[in-house]
DNA sequence: TCTGGGGTCCTAGGACCC
DNA sequence: TCTGGGGTCCTAGGACCC
């Protein structure tokens, strides 16, 4: 989807449409997640400070976003897509991998059901998507990269060393800043050059991410599609949840609020799709923007609140901390899927009741309806959810 | 009145063991 | 007047993505 929380929001309020406009989360520290086209062509990209994009932008309209609306269309579009094939990867919240290998041929064509699926989008929401075709995702991807806005463009498997020649490393999937920038030091700008360069030369620079980038830059992709079928098994490596703070704390009996309300985020998470890890993380970011993460490891695997709660502390005691803190996280690691094993003793037994009661409260009528004392005395300040939300399981990176 | 939040994967370096 | 080599496991940090 182009531009998709923007878009969506464009679309909602007519007021909107054709105006800049930046989707922000709540509070005063946050960013722009999203930016219209509009707002673009000022200069306005997603990860600026709204102080920043209002001095690109003047006229800038900042839209604090709703993420019930992007899910609900994130999900509607899946079954959309899966008119065409079942083997779909939903990637983002806005974007997705469909393999039409076996099935394009029943709709005429590759760049019909590409044609179709834009028109699906722009029938059953009112906002632009641009389709890239490709003979692996890589390609896939940047043909849609390289065609955006409201595109469709078709890259044939014998069009792709031409295509990649002259282009810039950077404009490659999973070939960032940093890697731009290491390659240029070797003399290597363009993915024709980095196809060319000798795989002992990439390896040397860049370990084993080195072979694939040689893969990359001949516009070979040998990564399968991850359906969501697939993915909900046991393939997630970590559930964590992070908030910067609507101003910086000093005190333990602050942090310990927040560590308690992420510590039941995460758990929640863990406990509604069946995992249970065995490792805590604590991420703290200082004022200053230094920011780090502490690790420590459960006797067993937990899902429980209580237990991520405790074990966070426990990791926090150790920290001598130096500046007023910012950010604050929790992420559990070491996970395993649960199969509904019963625990042994009754006060496991009971507390699992008691944690299922809450959960079942909090699903049906919001997070936090039922919740911990500490939790209820400091509202959360809304956030927008991240593009890289998804309704299961977890995807696949470089 | 600066600078969000959700992830994955890889590497370096230390602890530990034989 | 000196201190090998092979391996595994773990943690922290950074690159990358949306």
């Amino acid at each position: 989807m182009d531009a998709f929380f923007a878009s969506v929001e464009q679309r909602c309020n007519p007021a909107l449409r054709g105006k800049p406009i930046g989707v922000i989360g709540g509070g005063h520290r946050t960013v722009i997640t999203t930016a219209s086209y509009e707002a673009r062509a000022y200069g306005v990209k997603t990860g600026m400070n709204i102080y920043e994009a209002r001095g690109l932008c003047p006229r800038l309209i900042l839209v604090v976003g709703d993420n019930s609306k992007y899910t609900h269309t994130c999900a509607t579009l899946k079954n959309l897509y899966l008119r065409y094939t079942p083997v779909v990867e939903v990637y983002s919240v806005d974007e997705a991998f469909l393999d039409i290998t076996g099935s394009h041929h029943l709709f005429g064509g590759p760049r019909e059901v590409g044609r179709q699926i834009k028109e699906g989008v722009r029938d059953l929401f009112g906002i632009n998507a641009t389709v890239g075709i490709g003979p692996n995702k890589l390609i896939a991807k940047l043909a849609s990269d390289l065609s955006k806005p409201d595109g469709l463009r078709w890259v044939r498997e014998d069009e792709v060393e031409c295509l990649l020649e002259d282009l810039p490393v950077d404009k490659l999937w999973g070939v960032g800043k940093g890697f731009a920038k290491r390659l240029e030091s070797i003399g290597v700008r363009t993915c024709g050059e980095l196809g060319r360069s000798p795989v002992g030369v990439l390896r040397s620079h860049f370990g084993i991410p080195g072979e694939r980038l040689k893969a990359m830059g001949l516009g070979a992709d040998s990564a399968p599609l991850h359906p969501d079928e697939v993915e909900a098994g046991n393939e997630t490596r970590s559930i964590g949840h992070s908030m910067t703070l609507s101003h910086d704390i000093y005190t333990r009996s602050e942090i310990q609020t927040h560590i308690l309300r992420l510590s039941e985020m995460v758990g929640a998470r863990a406990r509604r799709y069946g995992f249970s890890g065995r490792v805590i993380g604590v991420t703290v970011r200082y004022r200053s923007f230094e920011t780090f993460t502490r690790h420590g490891r459960t006797n067993s695997v937990t899902n429980d609140t209580r237990r991520i709660y405790k074990s966070s502390m426990g990791i926090l005691e150790k920290i001598r901390l130096k500046e007023p803190v910012r950010l604050l996280g929790v992420t559990l690691s070491g996970l395993e899927k649960m199969n509904g094993q019963i625990p042994l003793f009754e006060e496991h037994r009971q507390r699992e009741r008691l944690l299922k009661a809450v959960d079942s409260l909090n699903e049906r009528f919001g997070s936090f309806t039922l919740t911990w004392a500490p939790c209820l005395y400091n509202p959360l300040h809304g956030g927008v959810i991240s593009p890289a939300w998804r309704p299961s399981g977890v995807r696949k990176s470089l």
